[in-house]
DNA sequence: ACATAGACCTGTTGGC
DNA sequence: TGCCAACAGGTCTATG
């Protein structure tokens, strides 16, 4: 489910119910996720207190007082969901899922924190993982070192686009997902920023280095990728195959989509075409045929 | 060093 | 209605 915008939302609706409270239970109902929990991992991550909740790329991380830092990430249908004790039915990060109803079979972790919260986070298909690291290895750690630049960040600029670009053969769409180049996007807002920026998907990644064309194209694509990264955070990021509540607040980018999930629908800039689809990478690829016809 | 294909795991959807 | 193939927001690992 997640990308960065998503993954940014959670964080928030998750710090709600984890900042400055410790955790009291820890109950994992199997011996791993995607890769096994370590060994000790309840016993490590009791009774310590979170004092902040970070994000990078597509991990949220808590850390705690005494220096240790639980890395989660939610892969492709991973979910949190807090039950605040007062309130007694489910509420859940950002207001952004539907109601919580318990589900025994895709419940793997459960968080009882000090505050009376309890956290369950639920997966189907656990591609997602959770691993504790002392804080201070965080730029050394195997799953950190490698990242790319937070796109939001100054660290992503046309120049610093067209420069890891240089001399790479790879198509456009799978330099942008390359989480070494930048941290964060995944295959929708790829094909998002693709198409604001009127990009083919196949393009040469290097081309962006060469010339004013190039340098033209990095400017438009950066700016398309914090554009639409920007625009995706302020809609409470994309429900996609998720029921979401009438009541619920935000979760709506899904609605403002150009290309992705759009195959055979007309281009919305107007130009007459109809969105394609084809597979790339081995996943689907959305584009509009005129408007991204050329580099 | 780089690029692509396959693997992981389960649920939903669309076509025949 | 039933069955099966294709597909799903990610990323690690083999292979060429």
């Amino acid at each position: 489910m997640p990308e960065l915008p998503e993954v940014e939302i959670i964080r928030r609706g998750l710090a709600l119910a984890m900042e400055g409270a410790s955790f009291e239970a820890v109950t994992l109902n199997r011996p791993d996720l995607r890769f096994p929990f370590e060994a000790n991992f309840v016993r490590r991550l009791l009774s310590e207190r979170v004092y902040r909740l970070t994000r990078r790329a597509k991990y949220i991380i808590a850390e705690t007082e005494s220096g240790l830092s639980l890395a989660m990430h939610l892969g492709m249908t991973g979910r949190f969901t807090i039950l605040h004790k007062a309130a007694g039915r489910a509420k859940t990060p950002g207001a952004f899922y539907h109601d919580y109803d318990a589900d025994p079979r895709h419940d793997h972790v459960v968080f009882g924190m000090s505050n009376g919260d309890v956290i369950r986070y639920n997966d189907v298909r656990r591609f997602g993982y959770m691993t504790l690291f002392p804080a201070r290895d965080m730029a050394e750690h195997p799953l950190f070192k490698a990242l790319g630049v937070e796109p939001l960040s100054d660290g992503l600029s046309p120049s610093s686009l067209a420069e890891s670009a240089s001399g790479k053969a790879q198509p456009l769409k799978a330099f942008l997902l390359d989480q070494r180049i930048i941290a964060g996007l995944g295959n929708i807002y790829v094909c998002e920023a693709l198409f604001r920026a009127g990009l083919p998907p196949n393009a040469e990644a290097g081309l962006l280095a060469k010339g004013k064309r190039g340098r033209a194209a990095s400017e438009r694509l950066c700016a398309s990728v914090k554009s639409v990264l920007g625009d995706a955070l302020l809609a409470g990021g994309s429900s996609i195959r998720d029921y979401r509540h009438a009541d619920g607040k935000g979760g709506n980018f899904q609605e403002k989509f150009d290309v992705y999930g759009r195959g055979g629908e007309p281009c919305h800039n107007g130009c007459g075409a109809l969105i394609e689809r084809k597979a790339q990478q081995g996943r689907s690829t959305f584009f509009c045929p005129i408007c991204q016809a050329k580099l």
